[in-house]
DNA sequence: TACTGACCTATTGTCGGACAATGTGTCAAT
DNA sequence: ATTGACACATTGTCCGACAATAGGTCAGTA
């Protein structure tokens, strides 16, 4: 009898989720390849028996979470959702949920110098040479604080690049889009660290050039621990909530 | 000239994801508090100038992130992303990129022992019962795999909850998601390694009783090498990518 | 041939209205 | 106070329509 009513509710889902769901299997099992065009919505509300609005409101439940983009504007095409689409989903929940510059600290803490160790085996060529002409393009605008913040900012992302864990990727992303952006921002406008950063960054490039994975994590330690001691020595609020 | 094309192009943005952005912030910025009941479709509708449909489409989109949810299936709230939402799209995300268990476990490598070690300082006595409480139940359940499964997954989770850090909680949101249920569910079914488990998770509880950090963080480390050696034991492809 | 420009078509975005199902509140009767 | 009937509100779904526009077609011209 409960679990009558039970199966009840749970069955009586909306058209709209259930051909949404039915979509994303078959994007995820691979029946739609990604790059793939979906067909119109004319058609697929044919398909599905439903009529447009339905499947339109279907497809917005799927585009939100990066699983459909679109190709020029106007045709759907299944994509694979990317980092910063998640990135994005996860930032805005972090800021509802008031997380501190002190959380995220923990978390770079824990996946900052795992990245480095990683990227020593895992980095190729290319990668390298991404990095070096980063600590180039670091190193000129040393004393342009708006452009040292986006070269660090893309050190880190380089140097999580070249591991190629994707999982990795999706789990820092909320570094790349809160931690780094505001908080070192702040530090760096207020201690005009450059040369302290360029030093870190060069010792780690160092160490991953050298194979040398216990130096590289290392030197990610106290570049994070330098960090901190910036938050701390700028006042700038180290245990309150992160603003946007 | 190329500027104005740029602006015409980004400012025709379909009224939707306008609404829609509209009422994110407005949830956001706290001007509708979480939990709080949302205006009817035909309300919205007429507040945004919008017809119903369009109302429902943005509604749509927030939905799947979990900032809007339902009170009884009926009503709209505004409600908190909770990491379950999050989670599960980060998942399918990394599902589709084929992420294999060897990148995940680096994850888990980078996170779990940093999550015991955090939670030696801020776990409370509650979060210490409900550890408790699980180290009672999987000794009970050590010899029914699949009980035993879900005892370990909670375990993490609950210890994870101590740290009270919500970054870590999305950040390894994907280890719930994937990593446990799929290959750890295959290691101990191959192995019955519920000794071994027990025992990692005995002392770990132990360590944040005790209030050392780095014994908590040790044994973690141990227990994670532990499931990368079930894996390879068991030959279980530790490179070959997560299936759901 | 290769390019240009006008035209046609397909597709999305938006509108308005309609109805069924179902939960909710009201109000009278007991 | 409880109950039951009834009207009402709200969501889910359908239908049909039209404007805007991206893309393709095709004739005309250098």
């Amino acid at each position: 009898m409960l679990d009558q009513m039970n199966v009840a509710k749970i069955a009586h889902q909306p058209a709209y989720r259930v051909v949404s769901e039915k979509i994303r299997t078959a994007i995820i099992s691979g029946e739609i390849k990604t790059g793939e065009l979906l067909p119109t919505e004319t058609d697929l509300a044919e398909q599905f028996g439903v009529t447009r609005s339905t499947i339109r409101e279907a497809i917005r439940l799927l585009e939100h979470g990066g699983i459909l983009g679109r190709a020029d504007r106007k045709r759907l095409v299944a994509t694979l959702p990317q980092t910063d689409a998640i990135g994005r989903s996860v930032s805005s929940a972090l800021l509802m949920h008031q997380v501190t510059y002190e959380e995220l600290w923990q978390v770079a803490m824990g996946l900052e110098p795992l990245a480095s160790k990683l990227a020593c085996t895992t980095a190729t060529k290319k990668d390298k040479q991404l990095l070096a002409a980063n600590l180039v393009r670091t190193r000129e605008v040393m004393d342009d604080h708006d452009a040292l913040l986006v070269a660090e900012i893309e050190f880190h992302d380089l140097l999580a690049n070249a591991t190629h864990n994707s999982a990795l990727l999706l789990a820092r992303a909320p570094l790349n889009e809160l931690f780094y952006p505001v908080a070192w921002g702040a530090v760096i406008r207020a201690l005009s660290p450059g040369e302290r950063i360029l030093v870190a960054h060069q010792h780690i490039y160092g160490a991953i050039c050298d194979n040398n994975p216990d130096k590289a994590e290392e030197w990610m330690k106290k570049h994070m621990l330098d960090f901190r001691r910036g938050i701390e020595l700028g006042n700038l609020g180290f245990d309150q909530p992160v603003k946007a």
